[in-house]
DNA sequence: TTTGGAGAAATTGTTGACACATTGGCGACG
DNA sequence: CGTCGCCAATGTGTCAACAATTTCTCCAAA
């Protein structure tokens, strides 16, 4: 078996739930493809019940998608509401950078120069993997400094769920060295305590890359048959 | 017995959780009660099974709060919670006001002129009920024209998450002429498509939910203890 | 060759029973 | 009189079996 409950001390149905988000989120388990109740429960070691409970949470959480006598299936994001989805992660990302002004303190100056001075050294290093990692940890810290632990999970919801799209549209790298101009850009007008700059240019970093997904799936379907 | 499965042709869990999300939004399941698995399976007419997966499913909504071996409750807003969760509600709705502009139609202008002067009548009668009932197909009129699905869940559920606030301090129907006022300027700002105009008034509009929160607060608890 | 359908296989839906943990009461001991 | 520990009662966690539905397979008829 591949996977052993060593200590399920939180109870067989979250250890399940969250092993299939992480074959979910790292494309193990692809969307629109569909989760076999017997299957999942030999391999998890368990019988169908905690299974069946795990996905019954996945489903809450709209990871998943059940359609009765047939099945619960990955879902998966129309290009519409991924670029919905943007439109959110910017309205938020934006929000959170303009609190992050009135909560920044010396140590997360620190923090927030080693990263981006670590997106540098990715970028010169070509490695968008390391860029990638970094680049989330920026956000992370931007949300974290907004003190709003609800706009702090929706966003981390956002950048999970955008792994339901098929395409790997987004997944281009792009420019690394713009975005991380950007980055810059953003963490000096928080230091400065510029709301108003923070605000707009954490929203149109995000809609850049609302932007390039546009561009992509033009370039690739240019009648949007 | 209280519930009979019609037509279940969604199958029983989901229509447990339908209904254990009405007697929590109607107050039937106040926030902190704990779900006696055995006792609803018995008021429900079925086995334990599927009123366990509903309960699962409430979880992922974040509705009720699992404690392994002691059972699950339901979820309960802290004061804090309660105003991060104003400050995304005005962050969506100046969102969703920002973009009606750009798609409001003659019959919408006459949905709204409807809903406005049904208000106005609310407000003479001195009827909360039908005044919040009204506003919350006005704030919804909003959000449907702003052409994002996504924004407008998370709209709806931030509404009904509200719910989950023990106390009954923003029931209070505060001043719905000052109110309705705030609908009106929002309305003319939407059909003059002022953009910036409409996207502030909305923020405000729901900010002063907010602030009369806050100031119920401080007058019941003056020294925060 | 294609269509139609009957039967078998696979899969989901539901149930009752049993194992296990927590809670609260009761009595013995300090 | 207070405290500790045992024990029953309540309730959750898990499981295997059964029922119902869908899907697949295969063969026959047009």
């Amino acid at each position: 078996m591949t996977a052993v409950p060593e200590k399920p001390e939180q109870g067989l149905p979250v250890f399940v739930a969250d092993q299939l988000k992480q074959w979910i989120f790292s494309g193990e388990l692809k969307p629109g493809e569909r989760l076999n109740e017997a299957a999942l429960a030999l391999r998890m070691g368990t019988s169908r019940g905690p299974v069946r409970e795990a996905i019954r949470m996945l489903t809450g959480l709209g990871l998943v998608k059940a359609v009765v006598n047939r099945g619960v299936f990955v879902r998966q994001l129309s290009v519409r509401e991924m670029l919905e989805l943007y439109d959110l992660r910017a309205l938020v990302f934006g929000f959170a950078a303009e609190r992050a002004t009135e909560h920044i303190a010396e140590s997360h100056k620190a923090r927030f120069e080693e990263l981006l001075d670590g997106m540098d050294r990715a970028c010169e290093a070509e490695n968008p993997n390391l860029y990638y990692e970094l680049n989330l940890q920026f956000h992370a810290l931007v949300l974290q400094l907004a003190n709003n632990q609800r706009a702090q999970a929706a966003y981390d919801d956002y950048v999970k769920e955008m792994h339901l799209f098929r395409r790997e549209y987004f997944n281009a790298p792009g420019n690394m060295r713009q975005s991380n101009a950007e980055h810059r850009t953003l963490y000096e007008a928080i230091v400065k305590g510029s709301k108003a700059k923070a605000k707009s240019t954490a929203e149109r970093h995000v809609l850049k890359g609302r932007e390039r997904l546009l561009s992509n799936i033009d370039a690739s379907s240019p009648l949007g048959h």
